[in-house]
Order: C-alpha cells, then structure tokens, then sequence
DNA sequence: AAAAAAATACCTGCTAACAGGTATTTTTTT
DNA sequence: AAAAAAATACCTGTTAGCAGGTATTTTTTT
C-alpha cells in the first residue's frame, strides 16, 4: 500500500531568504532545507528586489536581515505591508537593539532574533512563528552585559562612560544624552571627552565602525 | 575489481569553523560538509577556546570571522601562531578594510574574503587555500565597480559626485578633497550637499554605514 | 543651435563636535 | 580616615559640516 501523497510529501513552507551576505544566505538556506519543513523558493541577495519577488512569489515565511545597504529590513517591512496577507516575517540580526526590536514588534513581524541563535533554535522559533506565535528577543541579556564589561574592562571605560557611548551609537546628540540621563550638557561632554582620549580612533569611520560591535 | 580506498574515499580536509554568529557558524559548516571536499571537526562559537581545541585536534583548515567578542580574528590568528604547522587560515569578514588586510597577510594567513562571497566562490577559494595559493579580495573589483555604477545610476549621483564620497570615504575633509580635485572648496561643499540631497540619510551611522558598502 | 544637465564657485549663518582647560562633589578603594 | 577614582559641572574657542541660497561656465543631449 502506497502512503498518500499529503503523508509522504507534507506541504513544505515557502520561503523566501533576504540577506546581502551572500554567504550567510547560502548556510540559510541549507539550514532550512536540512531541517526537511521549509523550502527556499528564492534567496534575494539585494534588498531593492524585495518587494518585486516577494509580490509575485508569495512566500509563507520570509526570513531577513536586518543590517543591509540600499534598503534596512525594518524599510523593506514597511515597503512589503504584509497586514493585507498571511505572510510571516522573521527578522535575524547582529544586534538585539531594545528600541529595534519594538519598531519591528509594531509593524508585527513575527520573530526577531540574533545570529548568535543556533540552528536548532532558529528551526524551532520558525515553527513556532508559522504556528502563530510571536518570538522576540530579550531574555539573553546576561550574555550582553558581559560581553560589555569585558569590553569596558579592555578599554578602561566606566560605567558611565559607557553608558554615554550606547546613547552616541543611537544617534542621540550631546544635548539629548544629557536629557535622557538628566545630567547637564557639559557633564555629557566631559564623558565624551574621555571616552574619545580613551579610544583615541583617528578616524570617525573607524569610530562609526567600532560602534557598530557594541551591543544594545 | 573494488576500487582503492583512496580512490573512493579521497582524504577530506579537516576543518575548523570559528564564529560566534551560530547561525553563521552553522550554516557554513553545512555548505563545507555539502561541498563533498571537507569534513568539519568541530564548530568553536567562543574565541578563546580557539588555542586549547585547535592545538588538540589539530585542523587542516581553519575558517574564522573576524569581528567577535573578547577576542577578534586577528588576536586569534596571532595566538594560534601557525608558523610552526601547515595549518592554514581563511578570514571571513563582513568588511573590506584594505589595513586590516594587510595585518592578516602579514600574519601568513591564505585568503580573506568577504560574507559577501556566495558559498560557490568560498569553495573556490577554500581548495586553493589547500593547494598554496594565497587569496585577498582586492582583485574582484570589477564585480564592485559594476554595483557602484549600478548605485551611482540608481541614487542619479553624477561621477563627480561619486568621486567626491569615494574621497569622504577615505576621510578626506572638504579641504582635502578640493585640494586632490583640484577644486574649490565651496564646489566639493557643493557637491557634498548635492549627495546629501540625493541619498537623504536620516542619521550618521546609516552614513557610515552606506560608505562602508563602497569600494574606495 | 537650443535646451538640459553637470560642474564650477561664492556667501551667510547655524550647530554639533571637540580640544583644552578648571573645579567640585560623590563614590569606592585602600 | 585618607587617597584614588568616578562623576559631576562650567567656560572658551575652533572647526567641519551642512542648510539655504545665487550664479556662471562647461559639457552633453536633443
């Protein structure tokens, strides 16, 4: 007796991998396709085709960076306005920035993790994900602050001056920092002040890069 | 007549992949193990385990990220000291620094290529590691030329423009870059506002960002 | 030859960043 | 309790970037 088809072929989720780093894609795609539940029906390594291929396509899932150039994931989100249909979104990133992680909450995607997540539990969150269910980041906390103090350590920041150097790398000027913080201006401009002879990068690129590699 | 065992069981390459991206780390070693030529060891997530296991298992082919915490690929390259064996390295970096390149090809490493590269090239370049060749991203210009002209057309930037963000990408001042032009400074000023008007970038860090995907 | 696009140049005024100070208070360590 | 480290705050002056203009010349396209 032949088993039916629907047994033997269970209907796959259709998958759509968006990500510049093409080598990252690539291991994507193997992941999901080792883990016999997905099927990659197309591996977009421009941000800008997004919205073309994902229209004509119709993925159940699209699994996508965050960091990209030309198009972020967060715009590429916007741009795909998946409210109309059931198409799921599951955002991977570098970073588990607090106040990212809320903009891609809002637009209601629905899984966003870091790609320090293994294997296994990217497979898990992605059927959880297609289930329903909403998955975002938040409880590895512990390992960030860690990996920030040893940071700090290295470098001989204080705590405060790393507190500084998170709110630079969100963008906030000298002025909104001290707001945040409820400190003075000049307070705020004095913890630059050491942090930037404390670093001592020659250049801003290297400065915006260094940035890049901090956590929250 | 059977064959000879070597013959149907030709020697994989022992490999050693370091990351702390899981995802990354994961993937890779699928796109390793597929390739048929190598058989992956042991999958190091944490970089300071890198010295203990590598001297123990003692790999062919070492396959590291550059950027992760607590110790960079740099750092680990300079503690593995390779010198001694025939292991051989290959970096994997999300960027294309020209000095960082330069530090690894001091350090005798085989190849460093970008996340970029699809998983076809890295095979590529992964058996002419192993056969002695030395490989770094420099020579695929053309491919990089080709997507900046694409952007330059896409953003409608002019080629003076281009010219002038190729400079600021090179940390040049407005000053600086009128005097290599041979420019007025109030034209690069001109020029630098035209850009601005054209790409609209919200905030500095998607700036640097954007200069980061640009070839010098 | 005319029109459009690109490149050139100048001017004003504002703002954020930063360098180089000084100095007091609070917290932590010895 | 004393010393050291961290956090707080203020002041001056410089500079680069940038926004908002105007305007001429050169090159390219139609």
């Amino acid at each position: 007796m032949v088993p039916v088809l629907s047994l033997k072929f269970p209907m796959k989720t259709k998958v759509i991998i968006i990500d510049d780093h093409s080598l990252f894609n690539d291991g994507m795609s193997l992941i999901l396709k080792e883990s016999g539940l997905f099927e990659v029906i197309e591996q977009i390594y421009d941000s800008r085709q997004a919205q073309t291929k994902c229209f004509s396509l119709k993925p159940d899932l699209i699994v996508m960076d965050y960091n990209m150039p030309y198009l972020d994931g967060l715009e590429v989100v916007r741009q795909l306005n998946t409210s109309g249909n059931d198409t799921k979104i599951v955002i991977v990133s570098m970073y588990a920035d607090k106040k990212e992680i809320e903009l891609f909450k809002k637009e209601g995607v629905g899984a966003y993790i870091t790609k320090t997540t293994p294997a296994t539990q990217l497979i898990e969150t992605l059927k959880k994900v297609m289930e329903g269910e909403k998955l975002f980041e938040s409880k590895n906390k512990a390992k960030i602050i860690i990996e920030k103090d040893n940071f700090a350590l290295k470098h001989q920041l204080t705590k405060r001056e790393m507190e500084v150097l998170r709110l630079i790398k969100q963008e906030e000027t000298t002025e909104k920092i001290a707001e945040t913080l409820n400190l003075s201006f000049y307070t705020v401009e004095t913890h630059r002040k050491n942090i930037n002879h404390k670093l001592k990068f020659k250049t801003k690129k290297e400065f915006y890069a260094f940035l890049e590699t901090l956590e929250e």
